[in-house]
DNA sequence: GTTGAGCGTT
């Protein structure tokens, strides 16, 4: 019995939806959560008793009944009976989305085993909904995987639910997490640049010009792709409108299945001190940050880890917080979150001097701001405000756990 | 051919 469909849906009078089978005829049950999230099985209505009957399930794998899965309509099983709960999950992200404060990111997937390939993910993660990329991350000369991947749905509530567990893949715990690229993406809102030009990381050698443009046609007018050559990798797309560029800046986007990082075009040469005379925080002795390294605002002496801040110009004190909250497991999110409903005079003491805080130098540099740097955080939670709310809400259990930090 | 906390060929 070869590959063919089976026509699913939600219910009996529901238009279904055609889910493929595999070759010897069963069907997966990944194959349905992929259409279904959350689906824990399928039922149908037997023509002879006119009753419900269940689907042979083993081992997430779907049995024809009668050896043959005939013309019948399959209605999805949810556990329990989770169905309303969904449709209100479905109407609550209605609403965010309305909001414009759910975009899903790429998540890292930690603690792969080596033998674990893409299709493997794919297969797992579709059971909590749709996947729409996954990679591996591999040696490129030995292709020999380095024990970690990236994984991305179509729907925020599916990243937020794997992200709140631990997965076993292929016989190891993994843990999926927002990326250290991501984390500090709160930050951007804070301090947007004007540019109409973007950076367009992790190309493949595959895209051509014409192909970003019409991809990134969908955004706005598109007046210049530049690729450099030979191949490194990455692209600039240039819009009309700086508006369009910088709402993409901090995205992950999928062109031709890869997953390519959108941020700030760095000024061509020379030029990067206008950056750091834009700074919002500019009465702190000039001292600047420009994305993609410590630059000479006095702060990189330290051995930090290579902070990328994106295109953002703060003050030490901020720097070191930032530098802080990197180290921690908390993150920026958390930060930011925290700074709701705090006042702003409590925001400067704050950390120094935890364990995983920042270095010494870090710390001095910290203490000696510390005044000013209260007000810093108030301007910038309250200018993050918006997008804050929606990340205190998916981050929230993970403040929970934390309840030692910021402000203590 | 080995390994097991991390962070994606700017």
């Amino acid at each position: 019995m070869g590959e063919m469909y089976i026509r699913v849906a939600e219910d009996e009078n529901e238009e279904p939806m055609e889910i493929p089978s595999e070759d010897d005829g069963t069907v997966l049950l990944s194959s349905v959560a992929a259409q279904f999230p959350g689906a824990c099985g399928l039922r149908y209505r037997s023509p002879v008793s006119q009753c419900m009957r269940g689907v042979r399930l083993v081992e997430g794998v779907l049995h024809a009944p009668e050896s043959n899965w005939g013309n019948l309509v399959y209605v999805v099983n949810y556990p329990k009976d989770n169905k309303r709960k969904m449709e209100e999950m479905d109407a609550a992200s209605a609403v965010k989305i309305k909001r414009g404060i759910q975009k899903t990111s790429d998540l890292i997937v930690l603690g792969l085993p080596w033998k674990t390939s893409e299709q493997d993910l794919k297969d797992y993660f579709g059971t909590f909904g749709e996947v729409i990329m996954v990679q591996v991350k591999r040696d490129p000369k030995s292709g020999n995987s380095k024990g970690f991947g990236f994984v991305r749905f179509a729907d925020y509530e599916t990243q937020v639910k794997v992200m709140s567990q631990r997965h076993m893949i292929d016989g190891r715990w993994c843990d999926c997490k927002l990326p250290n690229s991501k984390r500090l993406l709160a930050f951007q809102v804070i301090t947007p640049l004007r540019s109409r030009k973007v950076f367009v990381g992790r190309c493949t050698e595959d895209m051509t010009a014409e192909d970003l443009r019409e991809f990134f046609m969908q955004y706005g007018e598109v007046t210049d792709v530049f690729i450099p050559k030979p191949f490194r990798a990455f692209a600039f797309v240039t819009f009309a409108d700086d508006q369009v560029a910088q709402s993409l800046c901090g995205e992950d986007l999928i062109i031709k299945g890869v997953s390519v990082h959108i941020s700030n075009a760095e000024p061509k040469h020379g030029n990067s001190r206008q950056m750091m005379e834009r700074g919002r925080f500019g009465g702190f002795g000039g001292h600047g940050f420009s994305r993609g390294g410590m630059g000479n605002s006095g702060m990189g002496g330290g051995g930090s880890a290579g902070v990328n801040l994106g295109a953002l110009s703060l003050n030490p004190a901020m720097m070191a917080a930032a530098q802080a909250a990197l180290q921690s497991s908390w993150g920026v999110m958390g930060m930011l979150a925290s700074q709701q409903g705090q006042t702003g005079a409590s925001g400067g003491g704050a950390s120094a001097g935890q364990g995983s805080g920042p270095s010494r130098e870090q710390g001095q540099a910290f203490g000696s701001a510390a005044g000013s740097a209260g007000l810093a955080w108030g301007a910038a939670s309250n200018a993050a405000g918006g997008a804050s709310g929606g990340f205190s809400s998916s981050f929230g259990s993970s403040l929970d756990t934390k309840s030692s930090g910021w402000g203590m």
